[in-house]
DNA sequence: CGTGGGGTTGACTCAAGTCAATTTGGGTGG
DNA sequence: CCACCCAAATTGACTTGAGTCAACCCCACG
């Protein structure tokens, strides 16, 4: 079922849209983003995907892929090819139940974006993403504190729903405030409890180890 | 494995946040939302959902419901027992496919709405809203130009991202150009063209007859 | 009949977008 | 190895769309 695994120099797609859908992909190593193209040639991200995380299951609906999914830096995936996943979770109970679980874990998170979407400010939307990535990199190992960006400043306001300049700005007014460090790519929360303070001002859950 | 069906009157709750989840519901006839209470006692709408449509899904990955859910009419529910249903999909094939299928509309769906509240303006979400409702009703044998909307300006600005004033202000503007025909809940679509030009000028696919 | 929740409208404010100028830094080819 | 180049990032000045606050209307319902 789980094919070898294929390895995905930075800028290389793992899948396009409107390709037809066959697996879903867990990523091994590397750091991928999904995106749709806007008709009117803006690119819009819907999430970006780390180490142990499932991508192309918003495919299973149509059989169509709706975005492109593209890594980051380099990359390693597993392929799973999805209808024999369907057939041996057929075979095993626990199997079928971590496969729904995984496909509602994807709608919660999405909940949990079209409320930071939805109701929070550029610092507040900015805090969430950068003490979500630093729960995610702690989860695999890494440091929570201390991790590089894998992605452009207007990847990010494409995703948190900003423009690229205001991401840029509000790093650097954390930065002035002492909440982070940051320089280009690289970042150091230097008060993660501000930081929350930031987020919880205005009241959003942010799941524990769920991408927002 | 469907049991009889119930009745909600309007403002009854079909399950609340927190609640241990046991099954799914199909909404038979009336119409629901679900929201999330948040930690400063606004709710937040994340979804309105008509007869036909399945809720509840997003307590799948954690055994609890993650939102409330209200009936905005008096309406009538399905329950479908999940593992019971999880038994039936092991040994029916198409209906296994079937779940998946709907799961991960959930998912697209909910992509959809993200790139409406990352993206689009005011106009452009409530032209949207209503062409996503014209839709559905439609697709269910009813008006696609007439229809009355089931909830207030509240919950329509919470779940678009805008404050009330915004959304009645929008309305006024769309009547004013003649668009539409707006008095109280009751709307009238009367030049979609216009509507989906609204839409067009800034470019976002709005799914066929999904809930956006 | 009141009363109150839902809705509309206006005046004002401000957060974020836009436009533009500059700096930085990584990658490439000579 | 260096110089150049271009994409990415920063910063400033200005504009604007939507939020805020407030007054008011209008039914529906007790």
């Amino acid at each position: 079922m789980v094919s070898a695994k294929q390895t995905f120099k930075r800028g290389a797609y793992l899948y396009r849209a409107g390709e037809h859908f066959q697996s879903i992909y867990a990523v091994r190593t590397g750091f991928f983003k999904t995106a749709t193209l806007l008709d009117d040639g803006r690119e819009q991200v819907t999430g970006f995907h780390m180490m142990g995380e499932i991508i192309g299951m918003d495919a299973i609906s149509t059989d169509i892929h709706p975005c492109d999914a593209i890594a980051l830096e380099d990359s390693e995936i597993c392929e799973i090819h999805f209808s024999q996943l369907e057939q041996l979770s057929r075979d095993i109970p626990t199997l079928q139940r971590h496969l729904h679980r995984i496909l509602s874990r994807e709608i919660v998170r999405d909940h949990g974006i079209m409320l930071l979407l939805g109701s929070m400010k550029a610092e507040e939307r900015l805090a969430a993403f950068l003490l979500n990535l630093s729960q995610r990199f702690a989860a695999r190992g890494y440091s929570s504190s201390s991790f590089n960006l894998r992605m452009t400043r207007e990847e990010i306001g494409s995703y948190l729903g900003l423009k690229l300049e205001t991401v840029s700005r509000t790093f650097s007014k954390f930065q002035k405030d002492g909440l982070i460090s940051v320089q280009n790519r690289s970042i150091e929360l230097q008060d993660m409890v501000a930081l929350k303070r930031v987020l919880g001002q205005q009241g959003c859950a942010t799941g524990k180890n769920d991408r927002i």
